[in-house]
DNA sequence: TCTGGGGTCCTAGGACCC
DNA sequence: TCTGGGGTCCTAGGACCC
């Protein structure tokens, strides 16, 4: 049996807990640049504001509804997730952290499950201002499809049982009772079900969660596919997703970015993929791993319709897998030029470390070569000042100088302050 | 008249998730 | 004027190799 813990709007409440008078108002984050909204408060879904709506849509299609929006604020996020996570580990005897603003809990031998996790809900609101779901099933989709019931029963009154609100355990219920929820339940909402496969299922006549659970998962596998059995089989009951207790090893590290401007000088892209390829590095050496290739790609924008389109991308092999920066950077480079075309708007480009290895695999050779191909310790110190004194402190020439304006950087107008995370944002209390 | 088969790599794109 | 970023997995066609 597993749980859910899931932050409610979770960067929206992020915010309000040091910005109160933003509560019972329509809050929305918004992405990089300013561009839409990644997260609402109750009030903005109100308002009819969905899930990726351009901001630029949003003020003029409603200038008066009062919208607050706050761009993304991502140290402070996290911070909070830390503390969050913490409290929610409390559940049970093992936890696994999904995303910023989820953990599924392993409730092996946790008696009292409902009332348990209706105290640990209380304690995240109470300590760190977080309202959450926490929903409780057999599989992990169950767990999901109840934090989902847990949620919605809160906001929408009727929707489902009453006593289903904020804490929804789903492997307390009679039969008949937990074959209704899933019969109240829209099929898209189903963990692993996105858009293409519900409007397949629609095709098909299904309408509800109760009828995915009693498809036959054979035919699911040969008219679909295997995962979409899995997904079947979770509602029926049967684990197929495994509990992840420690976090697999990343594939691929990404660092990409839309500009904040069109952006048509190979120069400019240049400066901008050194600092993606650095960026890049960064992770790769904190998970302790060294990168096979990097791949390099540039876009133009797919929603300027009217402009001519270009989209590349290449891959270049490094002579050995490396943490180098200056390996990583001289690689990132080398692609860009290759797949630069002069006279288009680019709106987009980004860098990925592939093939992936852990560093430890390499060291025999590594020791006879000076440096090590972790570029050793002067990437280390790098690491370490950046870190220290801030993104940035010290960079590859190529990411472009202080004090010249960089044309590619991203727009974060109405950004708060790191009020957790940095020593000249804490907020002010008044006596 | 008649033109193999298997493997790998790259690029591109689609599906899902947060 | 203005549309995110970071992941995973899968598929398909073309280039290239033997």
């Amino acid at each position: 049996m597993y749980a859910l813990v899931d932050g409610n709007n979770f960067y929206v409440s992020c915010e309000r807990i040091f910005r109160p008078a933003l509560n019972g108002r329509p809050v929305i984050v918004l992405s990089n640049n300013d561009g839409c909204a990644i997260a609402r408060s109750n009030e903005a879904k109100a308002l009819g504001i969905t899930m990726g709506m351009p901001w630029f849509q949003i003020r003029t299609q409603m200038p008066h509804a009062g919208v607050v929006a706050l761009s993304a604020n991502f140290g402070l996020y996290g911070d909070i997730s830390n503390r969050m996570m913490s409290l929610a580990a409390g559940l049970g005897p093992e936890q696994e952290i999904y995303s910023i603003d989820e953990s599924f809990v392993g409730l092996a031998g946790v008696r009292d499950v409902t009332a348990r996790a209706r105290r640990v809900r209380e304690r995240i609101h109470q300590w760190i201002g977080i309202p959450c779901g926490i929903g409780i099933g057999q599989t992990k989709t169950l767990a999901k499809l109840a934090n989902h019931v847990a949620k919605t029963a809160e906001r929408k009154p009727g929707s489902y049982p009453a006593e289903l609100a904020q804490v929804a355990n789903l492997a307390a219920l009679h039969a008949s009772d937990f074959d209704a929820v899933l019969a109240a339940t829209d099929l898209g909402e189903v963990w692993g079900i996105g858009r293409r496969i519900a409007e397949q299922l629609r095709g098909a006549g299904l309408s509800t969660a109760l009828d995915v659970a009693r498809l036959r998962p054979a035919m699911v596998r040969s008219r679909w596919n295997v995962t979409l059995e899995k997904t079947v089989r979770e509602l029926q009951g049967l684990s197929c997703i495994a509990f992840e207790d420690v976090p697999p090893a990343k594939k691929e590290i990404a660092s990409t970015r839309s500009f904040g401007r069109p952006v048509t000088r190979l120069e400019d892209l240049i400066e901008a993929v050194t600092e993606f390829a650095s960026r890049a590095g960064e992770k790769l050496r904190r998970q302790n791993g060294h990168a096979g290739k990097v791949l390099t790609f540039v876009h133009t924008s797919p929603h300027r319709r009217e402009d001519p389109q270009y989209s590349r991308s290449v891959v270049v092999p490094l002579r050995r897998p490396t943490a180098d920066t200056g390996l990583l950077v001289q690689a990132a480079v080398a692609g860009m030029r290759q797949i630069y075309r002069p006279g288009y708007k680019m709106a987009k480009a980004g860098v990925h470390l592939l093939e992936l290895q852990d560093a430890a695999i390499g060291q025999a050779e590594l020791a006879l070569d000076e440096g090590g191909a972790d570029g050793g310790h002067l990437v280390t110190a790098v690491d370490q000042l950046n870190a220290r004194y801030g993104r940035g402190t010290v960079q590859i020439a190529s990411a472009g100088t202080a004090g010249v304006r960089r044309q590619w950087v991203m727009r974060q107008d109405l950004k708060t302050p790191h009020y957790t995370t940095s020593w000249k944002e804490l907020p002010l209390v008044r006596a």
